[in-house]
DNA sequence: AGAATATGTCATCATTTGAAGACATCAGGC
DNA sequence: GCCTGATGTCTTCAAATGATGACATATTCT
């Protein structure tokens, strides 16, 4: 950053793949040095950390570019832009599993040991700070409400609970809110914990909301 | 802002306080246009509301002042500075009532009255989001241990319940995440639940700790 | 009334950040 | 071998933001 180096002078700048896997294996085609699929790749999956890590206000395209080792310029060119980039993250946060119904034993168990292996996902920091009504925000309430709160939802009102919406609401805010929490570093032990610990305890807060 | 407006011009910004009250009552002692401890009163109180609203970073020093009223300069003035603001919101947050027990039914009656009169505080806006270790997340996060975990994590030691350390952070996490959900507008119902709805709702959650 | 201080107002600076563009370098077709 | 497009690298710009200082105006003291 505070060299001059020669405008565009760069080419060793770190094996980018190792070139070995050779033309044996039909699946990957070998590696190329310039591969706008694999800069895209990489662009996405640091977004998804990042964003999830920090929320969006909170992470640069520069440091989404440092992540993934790409130049922060190529957002621009692949994406649109840090927001479209934002959406593309949300986007890829779903098609994974079906919509999950907090209360089904298997459901909350696969949730939590998703997120133990992926993280997050970006959209959990939108749910808690309030903001200007960006695009940003609705893609990711949005996603939340499809994904958690309406299932439990419909999951209450089958079981013949008062208010199920409420409910369900709730119950998603507080199971949020104890993921980042943990995530967040700010209280030493249920950052600390295991999930498997973690499980059981969710486990009764979600089932109080049930009566 | 887009005319020149020759330096130092304005005097006539509107009437800080309207000049009545008279020399009658001994109480407020005659307004006057200039006051540094009512600036500074003013740029706290929209501090403390605004970073609750939008936590540390999306609050500027800018909104600070125009909420206010007042010069955001004043700001360095009277505080030194952003950061040394919200270190003085958060001061401000405390020494109303005695660290809270959760669990006990009278403290979180007054808890959520208190939040529907005053706002959530500047403190749970910094507990979801991780983020620097700055003296700002430092602060937030010791005020909250001391206000709502540990009295909680005590009462669930005296109760022999296992882990209460990390029950008690659990339920604090659950609970700061559906009130900041609410604040958030992240979710219609709860948001525009009334307190007397969302009370019993919250009782259960936190009892459900207690096993 | 007039000096001295307190308080308020405004312009400006340095930094950060997202974006855009100029240029360099690689890949594949002729 | 070379040309055209794709891909990557770097510089630069405009806006936002926290901070600072010069200056204006009010308040107080004598």
């Amino acid at each position: 950053m505070t060299e001059p180096a020669a405008a565009g002078a760069r080419r060793d700048a770190g094996p980018q793949v190792a070139p070995q896997a050779g033309p044996a294996s039909g699946g990957t085609p070998a590696p190329r040095r310039r591969d706008a699929a694999r800069s895209r790749e990489l662009l996405l999956q640091a977004a998804i950390e990042l964003f999830a890590d920090r929320g969006f206000d909170r992470t640069t395209t520069r440091d989404i570019g440092e992540r993934a080792g790409v130049d922060p310029a190529l957002i621009a060119r692949y994406f649109g832009g840090k927001v479209q980039l934002y959406l593309a993250a949300v986007r890829a946060e779903q098609g994974d599993q079906p919509p999950a119904d907090l209360l089904a034993e298997d459901r909350l168990h696969g949730l939590l040991n998703r997120f133990e292996r992926r993280g997050l996902g970006p959209s959990f920091a939108a749910v808690m700070l309030p903001g200007d009504n960006s695009e940003v925000q609705r893609a990711a309430r949005a996603h939340l409400q499809e994904r958690l709160v309406d299932p439990l939802r419909e999951r209450l009102a089958a079981d013949g609970v008062e208010r199920p919406r409420l409910r369900a609401e709730v119950a998603t805010a507080a199971f949020v809110g104890v993921l980042m929490a943990r995530s967040s570093g700010a209280f030493a032990e249920l950052t600390d914990a295991e999930t498997a610990e973690l499980e059981p305890l969710l486990r009764s807060l979600l089932a109080a909301l049930r009566d």
